[in-house]
DNA sequence: ATTATTCTTGACATTATCGTCAAGATTGAC
DNA sequence: GTCAATCTTGACGATAATGTCAAGAATAAT
């Protein structure tokens, strides 16, 4: 390699992946991204060729990251405690900062319309794969829910996930979050 | 009055109401407005001052009709009724037109972090009003529950229908919105 | 050291949007 | 029919964003 790259790749899509979920996809600027990387809108377009390709590079960090904790959370003893740190990360997640960020797949999910098939394609992924996370969580359980309903369920509490980030951004608080979420546990993993 | 208004301001705002829905506030420009109502932007201008203006008379029109509508699919006999109209009325709410205009309450709330406070304002209104109809409609069940858990369930019931608003723009079918829905129905109704 | 390659930089052209304004058109009131 | 007020129209200037490019800087390989 000669003519070496001036910056730290990782660095700079981490650094986007924080403008994109503050400002959404659609908001942030490549000039945007260029101050708060430190790289100038030339550098970006030269090595990553438009705005939506950073995009997917730091929306596919996001998400990895997003899964994993998931996954993590979801691993409690019992369904109603794997619900409950889940939520809890869940909500963490989307009212952490100041101000907040809310939940980027959600917001990404919002701009559907004028976005690209693979970002499109990218949301969906992540919340299919959630799905799978929480349907297997509710299948591991005491066997007196149908392989049919854990995956009903599922689908069910994915919805509820996204539900909670648009009331985050309509100016719920942290703590109204966790009020409903706990009531919709109860509910859920009481009469479901 | 002299030099009167060429044009109806009702069927303006109706006009501009279905380009909101479709653009959302932020995307559709003064250019979409002008071309779908047939008024020229400076008249636009003249008339209302600006965008967000348009659109707030837009917004209340809006939320007056889907009020109204919920209301009335909230009037069934019991809770379980109820509930199920409501979810139809939603669901093809936000899944009607083509393509599916989505719900135009969760798409603006999503654009909080760029609009007025005004416009939060609105967002706000709507969700607490939904709120209160959805809680008036849980307290007149068969005594069985508190007010407090109608009132937490109501809220758990409007943050639901914002996923439902969420996982139609991720692209899931109108069908598959209302297999969760009633899913989520059972387990709420049956459990909670 | 020289070379060839790649990255960086700043400028450029393009397009889109906004909001304003002066000139002209329209119309109710007298 | 004339007048005065209001609306309409098209043009204008300002701003912002996109993507491209040529010239210069930096560097690994020889």
């Amino acid at each position: 390699m000669v003519g070496v790259r001036q910056f730290n790749e990782d660095e700079v899509i981490a650094t986007a992946l924080d403008v994109f979920w503050r400002k959404g996809l659609h908001d942030a600027t490549m000039q945007d991204l260029a101050e708060a990387t430190g790289v100038q809108r030339g550098s970006l377009y030269n090595a990553y060729g438009d705005k939506e390709a950073i995009f997917l590079r730091a929306f596919d960090q996001y998400a990895e990251q997003f899964l994993e904790a998931a996954g993590s959370a979801l691993a409690g003893a019992d369904t109603t405690t794997a619900l409950r740190s889940f939520f809890d990360m869940i909500i963490v997640n989307m009212t952490d900062g100041s101000p907040a960020r809310g939940c980027l797949t959600t917001r990404t999910a919002l701009d559907a319309a004028i976005s690209s098939t693979e970002v499109r394609q990218r949301v969906q992924d992540v919340l299919g794969r959630l799905e799978q996370l929480i349907g297997k969580a509710l299948g591991t359980a005491p066997g007196k829910r149908s392989a049919a309903d854990a995956s009903r369920l599922a689908r069910v509490i994915v919805t509820f996930t996204r539900g909670l980030a648009v009331m985050e951004r309509a100016g719920y608080s942290r703590k109204q979050l966790k009020e409903s979420a706990a009531t919709f546990i109860d509910a859920v993993a009481g009469g479901g």
